[in-house]
DNA sequence: CACCAGGCACCTA
DNA sequence: TAGGTGCATGGT
């Protein structure tokens, strides 16, 4: 991979297995949006980034190599071989060839840990678009402001102090319905432990699942999308809606229950668990596997 | 208009 | 331990 810096843009050549659309719409993120011109902009890390793919070079605009040796390249994880991680996969089985296949530009990005238990809370019974949306409110009304960017206005994810400033009323009026009391419950907690959960990193998968359900609000999927997007815990396998679905379409009987389907899921894919459950995820969820 | 969404907490048996 | 239900909100 070649990167050079040029006119507030970062140009990256010889980049394997990268496509924005399959990174940013494999249900990883929530704060990415596709622009007119097939670009996406999005917010991470409290800077405000652009980034479009032509050819087979990818253009991060609104940035520098400074950031991006800082910041983009461990958030894009560009330091992994996907190709290898995809070789693996496909040698297990004919229907993660197809997904891998499929999903060929996936990257599962390094997130931050506390924006994932917040964004993830949310996400529970809930529509992805639903989830973008009371993200933005949040952040737009507790976050920091970071500047404009073709007319538009960005704010960065709000930290925990700055979210505990907000009422479970104030949460609720930003469309996280239900979810309010557990946002609430959980940034409390956060605070008044002084828990730093992007710590968490540091503990082995089955402890940090195990810590992040006590908090309020975080069941066993929720758990293991935080562990997997904001503590690069690739040996866990979410199992939501759509993944329940694509396994009891390939692998499992119907009647199998989520803890049974993870169980495995985590046995059959070992260490490359979470990848193959974001193969997966993104091939039921763009095709309608099961619905 | 029912039905459902990247589930969870809570209740019952 | 396993299984059922209510939940805010908005799209289909």
């Amino acid at each position: 991979m070649k990167a050079y810096e040029k006119d507030n843009s970062v140009i990256l050549e010889e980049v394997a297995d990268f496509d924005p659309k399959h990174i940013f719409e494999c249900g990883q993120c929530f704060r990415w949006n596709k622009n007119e011109d097939g670009s996406f902009t999005g917010v991470a890390y409290g800077k405000i980034l652009n980034i479009k793919k032509e050819g087979n070079k990818i253009y991060l605009n609104n940035t520098n190599l400074e950031d991006f040796n800082s910041i983009w390249f461990n958030y894009f994880d560009l330091g992994t071989n996907y190709t290898q991680i995809k070789n693996n996969l496909k040698n297990m089985d004919d229907y993660l060839l197809k997904a891998t296949e499929f999903g060929w530009g996936i990257r599962i990005l390094r997130q931050n840990g506390w924006e994932m238990l917040i964004s993830f809370i949310i996400s529970s019974n809930n529509r992805i678009p639903m989830i973008q949306r009371a993200i933005e409110n949040l952040s737009k009304k507790y976050g920091k402001y970071l500047g404009e960017y073709k007319g538009k206005k960005y704010y960065a994810f709000p930290t925990p102090e700055e979210l505990s400033k907000a009422s479970q009323e104030e949460i609720r009026a930003c469309q996280t319905g239900f979810r309010d009391k557990y946002i609430k419950s959980t940034t409390d907690r956060v605070i008044e432990e002084n828990d730093d959960v992007t710590e968490y990193i540091n503990l082995d998968t089955q402890t940090c699942v195990k810590e992040l359900t006590k908090f309020n609000g975080v069941g066993p999927k929720v758990a293991d999308c935080i562990a997997l997007f904001g503590m690069r815990k690739y040996d866990t396998f979410p199992v939501d809606i759509w993944v329940k679905r694509v396994m009891q379409e390939f692998y499992v009987n119907e009647d199998m229950s989520l803890p049974k389907i993870r169980a495995y899921a985590i046995n059959k894919f070992g260490d490359l668990s979470g990848f193959a459950q974001q193969y997966l995820f993104y091939y039921a969820r763009e095709l309608g596997i099961g619905r």
